[in-house]
DNA sequence: AAGGGCGCACTTTTGA
DNA sequence: TCAAAAGTGCGC
């Protein structure tokens, strides 16, 4: 019989005392399922010198290994490439996973040869490398039931076919459930150890609601209802925000200190740390909503009020931030403990909308690159591209080689204009589509086609980069052209389709979200050839295209003047130009002609500011909105009350063409800052600890807040945020800065905030203007 | 366990 | 007093 199934998480284990892997997934009638597949042993490849006889060696190691190395099962010749070139390797298959990397060493000490490939997959990635499977997408396989025990599933099979893909982006309906923890300690942060979970809110995506409450020490009762809730509800999607960092480790930890077993996996296993540093869920998928914000750039605060606000999920007006060091206070009153349970519902229930609004992009970046779902967004962007060249490479039968500690090399980057500072009407922002990709493929930038210095080849087979004069062979295709092509091929794939799409349906978003998932993956990979971490990591193909990018921005600059374009910006890929459309028609087209690239007009300015900063700028849009780059106001670390008065002038001045009432803002601000009506949480700075307190080298007002907090007892880790005000005082200012939480409105020292938050915010921009200092106020 | 690249602005501290 | 270094967070 076939099964049909939507494939969820996969992990390694053994079946009839061979390694398989267990796909968990959801079959056409909603059932859950189990699918062992046992078709793929671990293996590795022994890549032979040249002129070497095979089946000689073959035969030796397979009479040495009976004795030395007694789990190989199979050898086999099979004829790979390395960057390129054929080479004959030995496929050694093993019975057991735990052994491939040792008897990969072995081997090279028992032959000698060239070297061992692709000892360093895991079984699980070594599946989706090798066979036809898409996690968040539909497989078959033959199958033939069998009956397991501990195992929480409708259905359990063993597959008696290798798994096929099966083209269809129809989603099933899964089950999501959301989560919120809440918890709180009279001194500091809350301890697992001692402090019990207050409340944990859940939601379904089938309408349920719960929020589990704990009043005195002892929270069993809630830990208990929370893991039986889990199990009847038994979800696919498991959602939370800033689970994997806060909440998980948080209830790993106090189930522990209960004694209870938190066994809420399919198999009946607890949460484990898995690859990453995401957790796994067996059989589940576990999602970071916090790591889903990470993949929309237009919100630049990462918090769950923002990304429901950005999305515009119902519920997103209701999200609340309570501070940790206010939740004890609360929890100690009748009232107050209300408002913290409603405010965690609210947190789960918002959770689950922005799941359901942003899943998607996940999804179908998961089955792109083959990772899990649980692993797609906690994977840095390196690993994604990583994932999917693995795949690719096993189709053209190049060997995946190691990711390996190497010496690392910088290289001269993007070009970036000095804008033309002060204000102009009517601006047109010219965009190269995929600029470094689309390079890539046309001048062949690839690990396999790049020629060594000493390399004597004819000069017409080579494309010769300018500036840094690396040479890459025209032909034949480079792995990297290959993989590209395949990237933006399926990309024009999924703009046909879309075009023929309903824009309503889901099968429109879905397309959609692929396209975008496409984009990603495409994007990354000139980031990717130049991470000293990539398996393909070669620095020549991301210095050659950088190279090529600053030439190709630098000729169309020339022509833009000769056509009488007048540039005012630049920045990498794109170009500010003042806009005249029959000129920069004129322009598009001999870029498409001359260098084959596409030059889009990406947005037209009805008027736009620059200072004389790079990357800094804000215009008005035709639509009315105002667009902020780079600047104050979209920075995280500026106080509010400074972006606020910034982005105000910002208005004014753009919307309104006032600088009279851009100065007038000010002033008001000015005003309510003596008067202190500002209150505490618009003057808190945050900045995020970097790394471990004690490597800091020199004082900063943040490394003393958080110093101080550390003696409050409060937990501090990588990644924190710390919010510091600057109080009255004498010294240098971080002796004067104190963590928000500890400070009364009466020690703040306002004259820091004028002269040192709201001035050069204000002024930066102002200035531009003629305004004084003196003038506006300060 | 935790990992794309480089270019840039800007504030504060450091040390000569 | 001042230039360099440290630190953060942005743009593309």
């Amino acid at each position: 019989m076939k099964c049909h199934f939507y494939l969820l998480d996969i992990n390694e284990d053994r079946w009839n005392d061979k390694p398989c892997v267990r796909l968990w997934g959801v079959d056409e009638k909603r059932r859950r399922v189990l699918v062992l597949a046992a078709f793929t042993l671990p293996y590795f490849y022994y890549v032979l010198d040249d002129g070497v006889d095979a089946e000689k060696i073959k035969l030796e190691l397979e009479s040495k290994a009976r004795t030395a190395l007694p789990e190989i099962s199979e050898v086999r010749i099979e004829l790979k490439k390395r960057l390129g070139r054929t080479r004959t390797a030995l496929k050694i298959s093993c019975n057991d996973t735990g052994v491939v990397s040792s008897y990969a060493k072995q081997l090279q000490k028992l032959f000698k040869g060239r070297a061992t490939f692709e000892a360093d997959l895991r079984l699980s990635v070594r599946y989706v490398t090798d066979s036809d499977l898409t996690p968040c997408g539909w497989n078959e396989c033959e199958v033939q039931p069998v009956t397991l025990t501990g195992v929480k599933v409708d259905r359990a099979y063993v597959a008696t076919s290798p798994p096929l893909t099966v083209k269809d982006v129809t989603l099933p309906k899964l089950r999501l459930l959301s989560f919120s923890v809440l918890t709180a300690s009279g001194k500091g942060s809350a301890k697992p150890e001692k402090d019990p979970v207050r409340v944990i809110a859940v939601e379904t995506n089938t309408g349920e609601s719960k929020a589990f409450t704990c009043d005195g020490a002892d929270d069993s009762k809630l830990l208990n209802s929370f893991v039986s809730f889990l199990a009847n509800f038994d979800p696919d999607i498991i959602l939370s925000f800033e689970s994997n960092r806060l909440h998980w480790p948080y209830l790993i930890q106090r189930f522990k200190a209960r004694r209870i077993r938190f066994s809420i996996g399919r198999d009946g296993s607890e949460p484990h740390t898995s690859m990453f540093g995401h957790l796994s869920i067996t059989g589940r998928a576990n999602v970071d909503l916090f790591d889903i914000a990470g993949s929309l750039p237009e919100v630049k605060i990462k918090t769950l009020e923002n990304v429901a606000e950005f999305l515009q999920t119902p519920s997103s007006g209701k999200v609340t931030t309570i501070a940790e060091s206010d939740r004890y206070a609360l929890w100690s009153t009748e009232l107050g403990r209300r408002r913290l349970t409603e405010h965690t519902a609210v947190n789960a229930k918002a959770s689950l909308e922005v799941a359901e609004a942003s899943l998607t992009l996940p999804m179908q970046l998961s089955a792109i690159t083959g990772l899990p779902l649980d692993q797609v967004m906690t994977a840095a962007v390196g690993f994604r591209v990583d994932s999917y060249l693995m795949k690719q490479a096993h189709l053209i039968g190049e060997l995946i080689p190691p990711r390996s500690e190497q010496p690392f090399f910088t290289y001269r980057g993007a070009i970036v204009l000095e804008p033309k500072s002060g204000l102009h009407d009517n601006v047109a922002v010219l965009d190269f589509a995929s600029m470094y990709p689309n390079l890539m493929v046309d001048y062949n930038l690839s690990p396999d086609t790049l020629l060594k210095p000493d390399e004597q080849v004819p000069a017409d087979s080579v494309n010769l980069i300018p500036e840094v004069k690396h040479r890459f062979r025209r032909s034949p295709d480079g792995f990297y052209k290959i993989v590209l092509s395949t990237l933006i091929k399926e990309r024009s794939g999924i703009s046909r389709e879309l075009k023929e799409a309903d824009p309503k349906s889901s099968r429109y978003k879905v397309l959609k979200e692929r396209e975008r998932a496409v984009k990603i993956v495409t994007n990354a990979c000139y980031g990717y050839a130049g991470w000293a971490g990539a398996r393909w990591y070669v620095r020549e193909v991301a210095e050659s295209a950088a190279a090529l990018g600053r030439d190709t921005i630098d000729k169309t600059i020339k022509k833009a003047e000769a056509v009488g374009v007048e540039v005012i910006y630049g920045d990498t890929d794109s170009l500010f130009v003042k806009n005249e459309p029959n000129k920069i028609d004129q322009l598009l087209s001999w870029v498409k002609k001359e260098m084959g690239l596409e030059v889009r007009v990406e947005q037209i300015y009805v008027r736009v500011l620059f200072t004389e900063a790079m990357k800094r700028y804000a215009g008005l849009l035709p639509d009315g909105t105002i667009d902020i780059v780079g600047l104050e106001v979209v920075r995280g670390d500026w106080s509010d009350i400074a972006r606020q008065v910034q982005e105000q002038v910002l208005n004014s001045i753009l919307r309104d063409r006032s600088t009279e009432k851009a100065i007038e803002r000010v002033r008001s601000t000015i005003g309510r800052l003596r008067a202190g009506e500002v209150p505490i949480a618009d003057l808190t700075i945050w900045k995020t600890l970097t790394k471990p307190i004690e490597d800091y080298k020199v004082n900063a007002p943040h490394i003393e807040a958080a110093k101080r907090l550390l003696k409050e007892g409060w937990d501090l880790t990588l990644g924190d945020k710390v919010g510091y005000v600057i109080t009255k005082g004498k010294g240098r200012l971080f002796e004067k800065a104190r963590p928000y939480n500890q400070v009364r409105p009466q020690d703040v020292d306002t004259d820091y905030y004028m002269q040192n938050q709201v001035k050069p915010a204000a002024m930066r921009i102002l200035e531009r203007f003629g305004a004084s200092e003196e003038q506006v106020g300060f």
